[in-house]
DNA sequence: AAGACTTTCTTAAAGGATCTAATTTATTGG
DNA sequence: CCAATAAATTAGATCCTTTAAGAAAGTCTT
């Protein structure tokens, strides 16, 4: 048996005893989310219509919600027929969630408010040479700046969501293994990061913070059962089952690196041969068409795109090759997970083109059910707008909780 | 967007009002859920301490509970030292399921209480030749008279829950097709069980409730996320996450017949080679050795584990490139799903033997997270087991909803 | 055998929350 | 200027739960 779903978290409330005090905390909580949801200012009539509760009930809850500052009072609007409606918006600057996608080379931070509006962002170095420490405290200058910058109170900081590149072991906030960064095996993110940053922290996984991401804004809006299939110089996936992530028993879940691809490899070692990450990857592509070595390391993707589409035999043939094997692995995830799409990203899909076009093909002549093959519509930006969006999950998490103490405090006295 | 996970359903209540009248219900849920799972008698003050509540709101409750008949008034029992307290149990005869697990050749049918204790149990051959309209209508014969049998009067039956041998369009109640039975595409087997049973009916993939099955009292039990690979004639699984089925967006999660196995296959037809049915499946099998012909049809597969015992070669062979196959698909689910366990199960697998073993090999040379591989252990009772467990699910939310009208009935007058 | 103590369950009283209905407030329109 | 309308608050009734006290039915000790 295995814990919650959230990572490093204590055990959520016990469930709750249900006396009265209890439905005042389910009613704030309808009236928030309702208010959450709109775009723009809202009048206490709407709030009734929306929630299905009487007059007076949303009477004293907003008259709290007020009172706390999660709402904001806007003052009176024109009448329409009768006595003055008084406006009313949702606070988004309540509180803040921070964002950090932790990549091999480049690693973004954000800021957003309590909506993951984002507010702020920069991209720094992956600070490198150093151990995860003292990595996270050099972040932790950076994100401090930043926070500055953005004028944001330090204590009203109340998540911070890391993404990493590897899997992570959501019971004890661990990274199991981080292939592109040196030297983290079994590194205690969570703490490390809780130490620096004295507030609630999440950590996950990257290609899953994609995944939420692309469902959030990108190309997988309204798809809620879903796959995220990331290719570069490593391959992984990510999975939403309706629209929540699928970690599996071991938080190993979506890691297609490992993917047998043909039952001639069963036997055979993984760092040389026989799984899709060796065979599908970037250094796999680059190895299949021999002009690779003719450009410079850091064109030779870019020019195989333009000799495909300029019909060079080899190029078509490198790209046909390693579509076939990507289009093969999306075709037997949705086999297994039957989504309504599956969006491709990583630096072989940063755009639509002719590998995209190639994967297309493989996988309508196989799939046996019709889902689209999109491209990430976000690129790099999709794991930190993933952090953000489970950033303002666990906020608005923590402020409802806040409400549910506020609230009782104020029916003891 | 999809509808809920619950098949053929209206939508779930509206979410309901927070008045004081939903405290009761919710009061009466706990104090229920804790009467199912004692295993026999209990009292009052039991009640109060595994549910937290006070002793007037317990006593309120096991009235009115014990007024319906969903728990039974035992009578006193001996004192411990003071007032004698008065015992009751969960009356798991208030309602009865029963579940029809629709094979290809044989279909079995039974009977439960409350608890999904199965009370009677039939097997008989499938309907053949005749269209889905009379079968079910035989069915609903060989049912009454089992229901007259055990007693069971016909106006407690809460719940009927139907297996059968090919994916269901949940949202319809309609099975999409059934390559084992004849003529069945796109039948609305919902529609008609409701028409010859006149209650609620649910119907579900059989592979699924087989998994349902396992996970509730056979070699899945304590893992609840897992995955179950039927191989017979035809290839099937399904996946639980976090103890509740996966479906898929078109109702097809799981159909890994269909399942590539290399790369070269990406072009060919389904029906002639390429897939992991073609490839792995019972034909496939007997197609690999040449022996087969020679032993008669019912006895052929039972002769080659017998000659590969005895270190026959052909025999081995035919079973070990069967077995990669199936591990390699095993392995991929668990890449893909990461499970706890993989329940084997179908004739291929009716018991532990040389097949499961090569099984286990190949996954153990492939797989990179630590699952168990094991062999169903309810057999072809599974489907069955997990009809009952479903429907006994049901039941029990239906008397739940019972329970509340008539709290709040009583609360009228 | 009688009174003290236990255990179980019920009744009484208090507190909190919701709803409907009536009232107040502020404005439009004839 | 007064009636009608719309928004929000106040008053009163109902419901549910809890704590506290009481009743019921024993056991146990002196």
């Amino acid at each position: 048996m295995r814990p919650s779903q959230r990572p490093g978290r204590a055990r959520t409330e016990d469930a709750g005893a249900s006396h009265s005090a209890h439905l005042r905390g389910l009613n704030a909580d309808r009236v928030l989310n309702v208010a959450i949801d709109r775009p723009g200012a809202f009048t206490r009539t709407e709030l009734i219509e929306a929630t299905g509760l009487s007059a007076p009930t949303v009477g004293i809850v907003t008259m709290s919600l007020i009172e706390t500052g999660v709402l904001t009072d806007l003052g009176t609007a024109p009448s329409r027929g009768g006595r003055r409606p008084t406006l009313m918006e949702f606070n988004a600057r309540y509180a803040f969630v921070a964002g950090i996608d932790l990549g091999p080379t480049r690693t973004r931070l954000a800021l957003a408010d309590l909506r993951g509006q984002q507010l702020a962002m920069e991209i720094v170095p992956t600070p490198s040479g150093v151990g995860p420490e003292e990595l996270i405290a050099d972040l932790g200058v950076v994100m401090r700046a930043l926070m500055t910058r953005a004028e944001i109170p330090h204590d009203r900081l109340l998540a911070i969501v890391a993404g990493v590149p590897g899997p992570v072991d959501l019971a004890t906030g661990t990274v199991l293994y981080a292939p592109n960064l040196k030297g983290w095996t079994n590194v205690p993110v969570l703490r490390l990061l809780q130490r620096e940053f004295h507030t609630t922290v999440l950590i996950e996984n990257d290609v899953n913070l994609a995944l939420l991401g692309e469902h959030w804004r990108g190309a997988a809006r309204g798809h809620d059962t879903c796959a995220f299939i990331f290719v570069g110089t490593g391959i992984g996936s990510a999975v939403l089952i309706d629209g929540t992530l699928h970690h599996g028993h071991h938080y190993m879940a979506g890691e297609i690196g490992f993917m047998t691809m043909a039952p001639e490899h069963a036997g055979q070692d993984y760092g040389t041969r026989g799984c899709l990450e060796t065979l599908a990857g970037l250094d796999a592509l680059r190895g299949r068409w021999p002009r690779a070595a003719e450009e410079p390391p850091s064109r030779w993707f870019a020019a195989l795109l333009e000799q495909a589409q300029q019909g060079d035999a080899d190029a078509r043939a490198a790209i046909d090759e390693t579509a076939r094997l990507i289009g093969m692995a999306t075709a037997n995830v949705a086999t297994i997970v039957d989504p309504s799409i599956i969006v491709l990203g990583g630096s072989m899909f940063a755009e639509p083109g002719p590998l995209v076009d190639a994967v297309r093909l493989v996988v309508r002549q196989i799939a046996r059910t019709p889902f689209d093959v999109a491209v990430s519509a976000l690129g790099k930006e999709a794991p930190l707008a993933g952090c953000l969006l489970v950033g303002r999950m666990e906020a608005q998490r923590r402020v409802r909780q806040r409400l549910k103490k506020s609230l009782n405090q104020r029916s003891m006295r």
